[in-house]
DNA sequence: ATTTTACTTGACCTTTACGTAAGGAATATG
DNA sequence: CATATTCCTTACGTAAAGGTCAAGTAAAAT
């Protein structure tokens, strides 16, 4: 199972030939390799996350290069506790589905930036919840022992 | 809206007046006082938290103060983050449902600890979430800086 | 006495991110 | 070619914590 990977590769340029021939994949072998099931793949198409890949003659998907850059990006910002929800919304803007990688605006910077600071008050709010349990457990402690 | 309460009042003996003759209230000024909605208590009562309150003639539920004070119990658990299943769960071993608050027994700081950890471990996860958005966002700004 | 609230139960709806099964077609393997 | 595996679509199920009707009483206010 590879690491969701969120950019391109940058170790070589447009044209090397270590890619160029990287063949198509089919939704089992594609899962197995992310470590997701077929059913999730599919979920993401159906949601208009993944844009619809092409077709062999009996209706299989194969997968491309692209295609499967774009789900690795999706995995990863999942992995970033970005909801599926989020990139919809943050498709409107930066259309992920058009996935020219190249073409990365601001706008995800921006997108992260705003997550960032939610991580952040997800954070502040478990601390303090943290310290009401504590307090919370001193307080049954001090009765238990006056009692 | 009264702040749920979780621990008896310690602030006069066992027989003061100012306590003995509070009236039993019905669901809708119940809900009312502590901010929440009827549903709400009848679904507490529905998956066994709440225990059957006493009713009247024509089956209007009553609550006394018993029943607030384990309404109350249930809420400030949950303000800390305790799910209902956890609570059900812990009702096993410490029933709340004979809610005697004279008998707390050392389970419950058992299983706030357990709490306590839990709740490092999220801030812990998103700490650490936080660090890996931060990092991604340093990587995106190279790429378009180096363009 | 009558209107107006408040309460009752029952049952279906919501969200998120898929799981799971049914029934059938296509591809891979022996 | 027969069989085994993978794939397809459709569509209902799941968990959590209630929300939201609906039809029918009861209690309170006038």
């Amino acid at each position: 199972m590879e690491t969701p990977q969120l950019l391109p590769d940058i170790c070589c340029k447009e044209n090397c030939m270590h890619k160029k021939n990287q063949k198509s994949v089919q939704i089992g072998e594609l899962a197995k390799r992310l470590g997701i099931t077929t059913r999730t793949i599919r979920y993401y198409e159906e949601i208009g996350l993944m844009g619809l890949p092409e077709r062999l003659g009996g209706g299989t998907r194969t997968f491309n290069k692209d295609d499967i850059l774009r789900l690795k990006f999706i995995l990863k910002l999942k992995e970033l506790g970005i909801s599926l929800k989020e990139m919809q919304e943050l498709a409107e803007h930066f259309d992920i589905h058009q996935q020219e990688f190249d073409t990365i605006t601001p706008k995800l910077i921006e997108i992260l930036d705003l997550h960032i600071s939610k991580v952040d008050e997800k954070i502040a709010n478990l601390s303090s919840l943290r310290n009401e349990i504590v307090e919370y457990r001193v307080r049954i402690m001090d009765i238990l022992n006056n009692k």
